[in-house]
DNA sequence: TCTGGGGTCCTAGGACCC
DNA sequence: TCTGGGGTCCTAGGACCC
């Protein structure tokens, strides 16, 4: 059997664990730029708050009801996400972490008698230990773990925050109480087609053939869709010691920019934190791509920017920062149209591999020992004291394009200047 | 005034090979 | 007059996830 551990409303849940007075009152966390809303209490939830929705459509209301709106403090979120998935990795052999709020456990070891009481003691011990609320799927496969854990976060107090899916009686009930759109795997073109097929429910769904989903649903993903909701695992608990395969940093500018330079200050800070998250894999990437969003002639109605890419393919991989910056730099030239108005600018790494593993090109001298040196000991400075301390004179000191984060908690977690104060 | 960021996997189609 | 079959590899783009 498979659980799948998730927090609850997971940035609102941390914002909380340091701000005690907030429990049982609505908040709300925000994107990057304070653009949308990405994470919402029940509370929240209630007011009618959508969740992804611009924050600017959803003042009135916040203001109105006293809802706590923070910015995003990733800080905070990403340290206080380790501390679950650590107390995940004591009451599990394996854990898959999915995402940031997320893990699969493999259960195939408790009887099948105790499911629940174990499921219940994980719920547990995570709150007690982090502060943060979870809710708990069990069930023989991904997808119908998943469908177990909805329905548990959708009914706290009914299910206690745990389902669990044994019997072929437990998963009926639980697929007939699924639309199709709620299902793990199912987005948005997917269920629209399949509601025009009459196929409404998981049930509905679990009960068309294998050669249905092959014509109709994606070839193989939908077989597998299907097999997972019959109970068939076949999306298997992945290693955790596999590197990403593609590293992108993007943001949005906190306001539009005009100037060459400024853009290249953006890429240029942008490449450094790529290749920190490049560095910290112990990888290396040989394909680089940038991009620029403008949003010219912008209609008043309509939101609808469009954006340039380019790319290139280094003679030789490399996860220095500065020789990604110089290959950087011509590109954004190359794409840069004066008098656009550019909203958004982004990197993307790719062809990674193992940076003990890079095929040196014959007409290039390879990275030296000393270039490798500067980089680790930039990263270690960086990491234990503040960020950006040292940096390339190309990413620039002014930052006028900088996202807005005006309601940013603080790092409690990751910051000694920032400890939480206690009277 | 104002709409996020970072990933994965799959398929189709083109280029190329013998 | 008649113009194959079977592969691999790569890329772009779509769908989906949180």
């Amino acid at each position: 059997m498979k659980a799948i551990v998730d927090c609850n409303s997971f940035y609102a849940a941390c914002e909380r664990v340091f701000k005690p007075s907030l429990h049982g009152k609505p908040v709300v966390v925000l994107s990057n730029n304070d653009g949308c809303i990405v994470s919402r209490t029940d509370e929240a939830k209630a007011l009618g708050i959508q969740m992804a929705g611009p924050y600017y459509q959803n003042k009135k209301e916040i203001e109105e009801n006293n809802v706590a709106v923070f910015s995003s403090n990733y800080h905070l979120y990403g340290d206080l996400s380790r501390r679950v998935m650590e107390t995940l990795r004591l009451l599990s052999p394996q854990v898959e972490v999915y995402s940031v709020d997320e893990s699969f456990l493999d259960l195939s070891g408790i009887d099948a008698g105790e499911l629940f009481e174990y499921a219940l003691f994980i719920k547990h011990t995570t709150e007690l230990w982090t502060g943060i609320p979870v809710s708990v799927g069990v069930a023989p496969t991904k997808v119908l773990s998943k469908v177990a854990n909805r329905l548990a976060k959708k009914d706290k107090s009914g299910t206690k925050g745990v389902v669990v899916l044994q019997t072929l009686e437990q998963q009926i009930e639980a697929l007939r109480k699924t639309a199709v759109e709620d299902i793990w795997g199912v987005g948005h073109a997917g269920s629209k087609m399949l509601r025009m097929f009459n196929v409404n429910t998981a049930w509905d769904l679990r009960n068309r053939s294998e050669q249905w989903a092959r014509k109709n649903l994606g070839g193989v993903v939908g077989v597998r869709l299907i097999k997972e909701l019959n109970g068939m695992p076949c999306i298997e608990m992945k290693n955790p010691l596999t590197t990403k395969k593609m590293i992108a940093t993007t943001r949005m500018f906190g306001k539009p920019v005009y100037e060459l330079k400024e853009l290249k200050e953006a890429v240029a800070t942008y490449i450094t934190r790529a290749s920190e998250k490049l560095r910290r894999q112990s990888s290396a990437a040989s394909a680089l791509s940038i991009f620029l969003v403008h949003s010219d002639n912008r209609n008043q109605q309509e939101y609808a920017p469009s954006s340039r890419s380019s790319y290139i393919t280094l003679p030789s991989a490399t996860y220095l920062t500065n020789v990604l910056i110089a290959h950087a730099m011509p590109l954004v030239e190359a794409l840069y149209n004066s008098g656009s108005k550019y909203i958004k600018a982004g990197v993307v790494l790719g062809n990674i591999v193992p940076c003990d593993m890079i095929q040196f090109n014959l007409f290039e001298a390879p990275e030296s020992a000393n270039a490798k040196q500067l980089m680790h000991m930039v990263d270690n400075i960086n990491f234990s004291m503040r960020n950006d301390i040292l940096k390339f004179a190309s990413a620039g000191t002014k930052k006028n394009w900088k996202m807005r984060q005006e309601m940013r908690s603080k790092r409690f977690t990751t910051r000694w200047e920032e400890l939480c104060i206690v009277k």
